[in-house]
DNA sequence: ATTATCTATAGATCTATAGATAATGC
DNA sequence: ATTATCTATAGATCTATAGATAATGC
């Protein structure tokens, strides 16, 4: 289990620009993440904020940032304290809940194509080995993460039925995957 | 097996103007799918649009309602052709084949949530029945319609690191849901 | 000196309504 | 008559640049 890569430090101001751009993110949703009222909640008019940031994409590269690195220390802390037999379910709870607790950023730094020039190198890779570690398997490590994904999303966006069992659907799938794993970790 | 459940029909004029809506929504994405685009493709000015539909949301929400019945045709069809045993793999081939042929549909009837009130009663189950009929539970049915879910967005958006084999990945999935499901069959 | 902010503004969009005019169907 | 279209336009936005001015750090 590595270290999180290296990530640029960011001067003051910057960072509190990215604060007040994740608050409002979460309050109000992506669309309504617009230079204009980043800076209004900043107290400051929208042409000052190019002085710290080159363009809105660089700020949402700097959330999206964020999300990765926030994702994966969650995730590397939850294999930390599981048993070894615990691993795809302590995983999965904590994608969730991790998920859950920040919607806006999560769905910013999942949906779409990620910017990966922008991106601190190795990030990406760091905050998905988890899903490695957990299953052993490399296909199975993509597929887990794929089903876990799927269930935030569609949770998110409140695509199941109404009164849908959630805790349920996500124990059924984490049985899926944890009998799987268990197959091959057998056969080595 | 049910039917598909009864649709409004649609006047000639804004059959049409969905038809013209979808190629616009594959060839440019959702953000340029804008009434004025949609009316410069059918030749007339964007006022005109509103005498077929009472607004954008309406447009939308007609492309939606035929992205589920299609969807749904596909994986009921999917599922009448599989034997027995490779019903999980049979749908889950036939949701990724259908979703990546048109992606901007796919994407658009799936992200952010249903327009359900503009949606023909009973559609919406309709078109996700076969996960149950797959799996014979109703939580591995929602865990497997996650997963595929899942695997179609990550790929659209190229989540997945360059040089991945996504069969394999596709694979790996079946086989634990595939697992699974017998598991559960078997039991009864 | 340097940095952060401001005002002013260019340049692009969008959605949707009101009311006039042309085309079509009995 | 009715329906489909048109022009004109209201009313909202956005992102980003240029150049001036105020604030801050040596």
């Amino acid at each position: 289990m590595t270290d999180q890569p290296d990530r640029s430090p960011r001067t003051p101001r910057a960072a509190q620009i990215v604060a007040a751009a994740r608050e409002l993110l979460e309050e109000r949703g992506r669309d309504e993440l617009t230079m204009r009222a980043l800076a209004e909640r900043l107290g400051i008019r929208a042409p000052s904020l190019y002085k710290h940031f080159r363009n809105k994409e660089a700020v949402e590269a700097a959330l999206v940032e964020d999300g990765l690195a926030e994702m994966g220390a969650a995730l590397h802390a939850a294999l930390r304290e599981a048993e070894r037999a615990e691993r795809v379910p302590a995983l999965l709870a904590a994608y969730r809940r991790h998920a859950l607790a920040r919607p806006g950023l999560y769905r910013l730094s999942t949906a779409g194509p990620l910017p990966r020039a922008a991106l601190p190198p190795g990030l990406e890779e760091w905050a998905g080995s988890p899903f490695f570690v957990a299953t052993e398997d490399s296909h199975l490590a993509q597929a887990l993460w794929s089903y876990a994904h799927g269930m935030v999303v569609l949770e998110l966006d409140r695509r199941y039925p109404g009164g849908s069992d959630l805790d349920l659907t996500w124990q059924a799938g984490a049985r899926a995957f944890t009998a799987q794993a268990d197959v091959r970790s057998s056969r080595d």
